[in-house]
DNA sequence: AGAAATACCCGTACGC
DNA sequence: TGCGTACGGGTATTTC
């Protein structure tokens, strides 16, 4: 199965080392690191539950319980580490789940924007989000098709992952500049063969982060090498490396936005 | 419906 | 040098 980039490492790293083990017991340590359900109730219903499997939808980890779903999302800032029982728990362990073999995991957020989430209807969490753009139901038509039925800017439109799941900031600034698409642009005026760019675009970039362990933008954005690589996120000032003209940035819907202005025009409609 | 603003976070970089 | 402040990521929520 596909994965994205910050969950992929983890997930395929630890998976064979959480599958069949037992949680013990759950520490809290910040206690808005839960999403749901309450401190006390989590603590009795993960008590005793077996791992049964490891998997991903979005940005979503999931860590399959005997009777419940354990989401996870990392959001900026969140790590799920794997430690042996002798090894104190580190600044920033926001949630720790002591397991049967003498280890225990722990999810460590520095920022406090992560969150996890114990439930037995996951649907519940994951069920508005859009298709997987690496999955096969994600095509150039569909995704032509799904832009002419929204007018929407299309930088906030392939943020929203109701859309399409799993492109943030940074991933879909590459993609529209690949595309040579403008993040207001709207998405009603796309044009077939754009749709395609876009969409080989969107494919690319994502196997680019996965191949590279994806970014490290800030000291806690711990990984991979993926930044030493973008063509206009955080290149504000430098030349487009396609034809040279100087890189952009400017805010939309509140995000650092960039594009090279030669490359990337905007349609309104 | 869609856009915009706000809140949530905090270590770091930067300005005075 | 020390202190105050802006910054940035993703998403839920509220307001227009």
């Amino acid at each position: 199965m596909p994965e994205l980039p910050e969950v992929e490492t983890i997930a395929r790293g630890l998976e064979p080392d959480l599958i069949g083990k037992t949680i013990l017991e759950a520490d809290v340590l910040w206690a808005r690191t839960l999403a749901m359900p309450t401190v006390k109730k989590f603590k009795e219903q993960v008590k005793g539950q077996k791992i049964t499997g490891v998997s991903r939808r979005a940005k979503y980890l999931i860590v399959q319980l005997e009777k419940f779903s354990l989401l996870v999302h990392l959001r900026m800032s969140g790590d799920l580490l794997l430690r042996s029982s002798k090894i104190k728990p580190e600044k920033h362990d926001r949630l720790t789940l002591t397991l049967s073999n003498a280890t225990y995991l722990a999810f460590n957020d520095t920022r406090k924007f992560g969150r996890v989430w114990l439930t037995d209807e996951p649907e519940s969490v994951l069920g508005k989000l859009g298709p997987e753009p690496l999955e096969k139901g994600f095509t150039a038509e569909w995704l032509y098709q799904n832009l002419q039925t929204r007018k929407r800017q299309l930088k906030p439109l392939l943020l929203d992952q109701s859309f399409l799941a799993g492109l943030g900031n940074i991933y879909t600034d590459e993609c529209l500049n690949i595309a040579k698409l403008h993040p207001l642009s709207m998405s009603n005026t796309v044009k077939p063969e754009q749709a395609g760019a876009l969409h080989k675009a969107i494919r690319a970039v994502l196997k680019e982060g996965i191949r590279r362990n994806g970014a490290s933008i800030d000291w806690v954005y711990r990984g991979g090498d993926y930044q030493n690589h973008f063509r206009v996120y955080g290149q504000e000032g430098k030349p487009c490396v396609t034809c040279g003209a100087i890189i952009q940035k400017f805010t939309v819907g509140q995000r650092g936005t960039h594009i090279c202005p030669n490359c990337q025009v905007v349609e309104r409609k």
